[in-house]
DNA sequence: CGTTTATTGATACTTCGTATTAAATTTTGT
DNA sequence: ACAAAATTTAATACGAAGTATCAATAAACG
């Protein structure tokens, strides 16, 4: 990482530096691992992926990265499926959005959400800062209403 | 928990029971917790006041609990402070919302939110049918806006 | 009641994330 | 380009959160 000129910087790494924090080698592949993978991401994949591009990083800086990332906004840890561990998703532009279907846990994501008004109303009536948004839907995709009901909860309804 | 009286039963518990599970003690009894806890609780505060009300009931349970909980929409597990553990926070009616501060992790609660238009166009764009929706803002509240800047990125930005 | 079946409690275990600290890197200023 | 100052790191050992297992128990339902 070094000399590296700002004008090749990923917007993530941008915000990490504007933030007065140091560009190290970890931090950059961390970014670059979560983005490689796309979607949402384990912290367990987010490790494999950084011990591949770069074996010498150790798994304390990994976790601090994802935390720091959480702090600044760059990144959104969801939770999924069980109560286990969360997926970490890159927050474009301060939104995210998707569906996740509770039958099969499959994430839909979609780019529209009407929420700038609402952000605004809350802005003023609250005195808050607002500078990022997570919306999540629940429900059942149109694959799990398809198929033959596999829950407990639908089989008991005749 | 026996021979119980249905029209007793809070919502939740309710819900449980119409999608087939059965009314057991520890089910009962983390939903008291959660309900007496009021807000986001860790699962640690679970534990503990489960084990207040009724020690013989096993920590597994109470995780187990907590699981079933999600998967039906009752509870969502939300990510407020350090890449730990998660916070559960009670849905209401299918719908939460709060704003975090990324300064003070405060969480600022509230009500109204303009979504029910957003999800009904999902539903038909998408095929999906949605039962429940989590919203969260992220920004600086109030307080925080007001206090002298504690943190690094304001720091540096004179 | 008694039968059926889901669920539990106890415990041992795994795994995820963290504390610690000396060493290495990044930044900045000359 | 270099050195000083400050942050960040890698390594490792540690702790705590959540899970697997399974015999024993309790809910549901007639
Ligand atoms: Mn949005
Ligand atoms: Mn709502
Ligand atoms: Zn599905
Ligand atoms: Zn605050």
């Amino acid at each position: 990482m070094h000399h590296e000129k700002s004008r090749h910087l990923s917007p993530s790494l941008l915000r990490l530096r504007q933030a007065g924090y140091k560009l190290t080698e970890a931090r950059v592949v961390v970014l670059n691992a979560i983005e490689q993978l796309g979607g949402h991401v384990t912290s367990a994949q987010v490790l494999e992926r950084v011990s591949a591009l770069a074996p010498n990083i150790g798994r304390a800086s990994v976790f601090r990265t994802l935390d720091l990332l959480t702090r600044l906004g760059i990144v959104r840890p969801t939770y999924i499926d069980s109560s286990a561990t969360p997926r970490y998703v890159l927050m474009r532009d301060g939104h995210h959005h998707h569906i996740i279907c509770t039958s099969c846990n499959k994430t839909i994501e979609f780019e529209d959400c009407g929420l700038d008004a609402i952000a605004k109303t809350l802005e003023e009536r609250l005195n808050v800062k607002l500078t990022g948004h997570l919306l999540e839907f629940f429900g059942v995709c149109a694959t799990c209403q398809a198929s033959i009901p596999l829950h407990k909860e639908e089989r008991n309804n005749p």
